[in-house]
DNA sequence: CAAATATAATAGTAATACTATCATTATATG
DNA sequence: CATATAATGATAGTATTACTATTATATTTG
């Protein structure tokens, strides 16, 4: 796997920047110190100016790569979900079993997420932090039709449309594939956030994963909808 | 039920204002116009500048309630699920079949929200808007848990307290009742926020409602928890 | 009416979010 | 190898933000 991915690139919408930071060094560190400061500042405090500091760059020389903080939050982003997107289309390609196939991609995208090798630059770890952490800023704008209509959400609609699939060969007289399929994702999202801060409003933790309680509820609700 | 609210003010912690905004017209006027400008403008562009231009005052008296825009958001947020708690007791209060009573309340949170004239410096029909679009930026913060520990939160968290009982007396074996409670509450906003601009990711539409998915999604769950 | 309180007006500061210009340093190509 | 081109860095500048501080002026209340 690691092998195979080192020849395989992320492809962003190339909207969503000014120049493409993986075809320089320059930007390459701008993206794996952008996820460094990000986690550990988090986004608001978060600018290029800092930034520039931190690699030892100039604050205008990242404007030449992203417009705006905000830019740079949605490529982080979408390149999450495109890695991730591999790793679930990668894991769920062979598996014919539909109910297998659904529970081996509830676990893909529900899991806690272990570095990854295979991108020197990127901390896939840290990088998931920041998706549970700050990526609902990314859509929660007011540009957000503008946005979606330029496609800077493009891998994100992907990857529920993957999963809805999935819901409907497991249960095609399902009324709310799609609506459970954005929900998986989110919830699993929600649900990280809230065993880290607030554990009282979830039964996520050391040994309930938000992965098993997300599997429950799919498959609860799609056996019911198959045998109710 | 109005009668009975006009004399009731929504408790909210007041760690989070610096001068109670309910106590003056003054105050009145800064929570009913950052409503409306919110609403208008999104939380980002938000000033208090702004503001009070808007309501004919000065930038400086409006610190003197809110120390600044992000706690004035957590006032606002607070506000809405004191109140939509106030509607969620009242309405389940009598019923005493369980899952009536949980229909009920799933009902209430889910529901596209109405004008409600008790609170005549309050329009809840654009704060539901802007606890739909905004409200996850009030705890996506690096300074959550400090927060969470001075209270900011405790409103909404009684309100999935609420919903965890409900659930629990529903169907005591079912294993992961917070979880699901704040699942509720988190996907219902996120479901209307999709309908209204990522319609792919969602089955809720004119006919279809957050709360139809929700009820069907909550009841299937338990269903197969009890007799599954 | 005096005292206290609330609000308004003004000014000021450091930081943010950029844009523009020009200098310097790589790199690519002829 | 020279030179054109591109990439990066340094510096400066602007409007706005997010405040704080001070002083002046209303308004309320005792």
């Amino acid at each position: 796997m690691e092998r195979l991915l080192q020849t395989v690139k992320i492809a962003i919408n190339d909207k969503i920047y000014v120049k493409d930071p993986e075809s320089s060094d320059l930007g390459k560190r701008i993206v794996e110190h952008s996820i460094l400061m990000i986690d550990e500042i988090g986004f608001e405090s978060f600018t290029f100016k800092k930034l520039g500091r931190k690699i030892d760059s100039n604050e205008s020389s990242i404007y030449r790569y992203f417009e705006n903080k905000h830019k740079l939050l949605v490529y982080l982003t979408s390149w999450y979900w495109g890695w991730l997107e591999y790793q679930l289309v990668f894991a769920t390609n062979s598996i014919s079993d539909p109910t297998e196939k659904l529970t081996k991609a509830i676990n893909i995208v529900s899991k806690t997420v272990v570095q990854d090798n295979s991108f020197s630059h990127v901390n896939e770890v840290l990088l998931n932090k920041i998706v549970v952490n700050e990526s609902s800023k990314s859509f929660l704008t007011k540009e957000v039709d503008e946005e979606n209509k330029e496609g800077y959400f493009t891998i994100y609609k992907r990857m529920v449309n993957r999963l809805e699939e999935m819901i409907k060969t497991v249960s095609p007289k399902y009324e709310y594939p799609s609506s459970l399929a954005s929900t998986v994702l989110e919830s699993t999202l929600h649900q990280h956030f809230l065993k880290e801060h607030f554990p009282t409003l979830t039964n996520c933790n050391t040994s309930k994963t938000p992965g098993d309680f997300i599997s429950d509820l799919v498959f609860k609700t799609l056996n019911q909808s198959n045998h109710g």
